[in-house]
DNA sequence: GCGACAG
DNA sequence: ATCTTGTCGC
């Protein structure tokens, strides 16, 4: 599946609201058919009322969750932030990034929203219908979905669920006292495999290390510490 | 009409 | 998302 990097650029509202009614019947759950041995994280970094955006993909060890490589891309904003639309502002670039990668990673960390949508589309699971790779959001705050608060200690957690009672991820809490995240399927990865995988890449922060880690990495990009395209780590180094 | 509203 | 200093609590 491909697509370009001004793919959305002359959609409407109404017009992306059909796409993604239509990329919803391409989204599967099924659990990952092996352990996964890396995993990536995705983000995206701008400056305050530029149109410009650096995008990246970080690909750590599963085990260490140490990074190993990573791509950025530099892209064009050409669609507005509307929640509930993200996917049509960021995937463009993060595809792009993904195309650099000399490996793909297991599955794909997105911050942002999965299913935990309203139309079941969000960033996670918009970019999922469009590449090979398992991928799962992992959002800092609520876009659809109701929950009960998961108790303040590290580890707790609660189901996402929609009006109709439908599971559309868990909120987890990823340090003691601190506010949870929001994890949900994208595709090719169901509930169980999005949750233990979140559980697993909980580090000393908040934000689970594959997207924090990328937010790390696109706010260098932006700021002129790392340059665009793909980079691998240095043998017996860190990054 | 009112409240909610990823990044 | 980004800007931005101090401040409060563990």
């Amino acid at each position: 599946m491909d697509i370009s990097p001004n793919a959305y650029d002359t959609l409407k509202i109404p017009e992306a609201t059909v796409v993604q009614r239509n990329l919803r019947n391409s989204l599967t759950q099924i659990p990952l058919k092996r352990p996964p041995i890396t995993i990536g994280g995705a983000d995206i970094s701008l400056n305050r009322f530029s149109e410009i955006i650096y995008a990246g993909i970080v690909v750590l060890d599963y085990e260490t969750l140490q990074p190993l490589h990573y791509a950025l891309v530099q892209g064009k904003a050409s669609f507005p932030y509307v929640p509930g639309y993200l996917a049509f502002r960021e995937v463009p670039a993060l595809i792009e990034a993904i195309q650099l990668l000399k490996e793909k990673p297991d599955v794909l960390m997105v911050d942002g929203h999965g299913i935990a949508h309203p139309r079941r589309m969000g960033i996670a699971a918009h970019l999922g219908a469009l590449i090979d790779i398992p991928t799962m959001g992992c959002a800092k705050k609520k876009l659809y979905g109701n929950y009960e608060e998961p108790s303040p200690t590290k580890g707790d957690f609660s189901a996402l669920l929609a009006a109709d009672g439908e599971r559309l991820g868990y909120v987890l809490r990823t340090k003691n006292k601190v506010k949870p995240v929001y994890i949900s399927p994208g595709n090719h990865i169901d509930l169980a495999d999005c949750l233990r995988i979140a559980q697993h890449c909980i580090g000393n922060y908040r934000i689970p290390e594959p997207t924090r880690r990328a937010h790390e990495f696109v706010n260098l990009f932006r700021t002129g510490k790392l340059s665009a395209g793909y980079h691998e780590r240095p043998k017996d180094t860190l990054f």
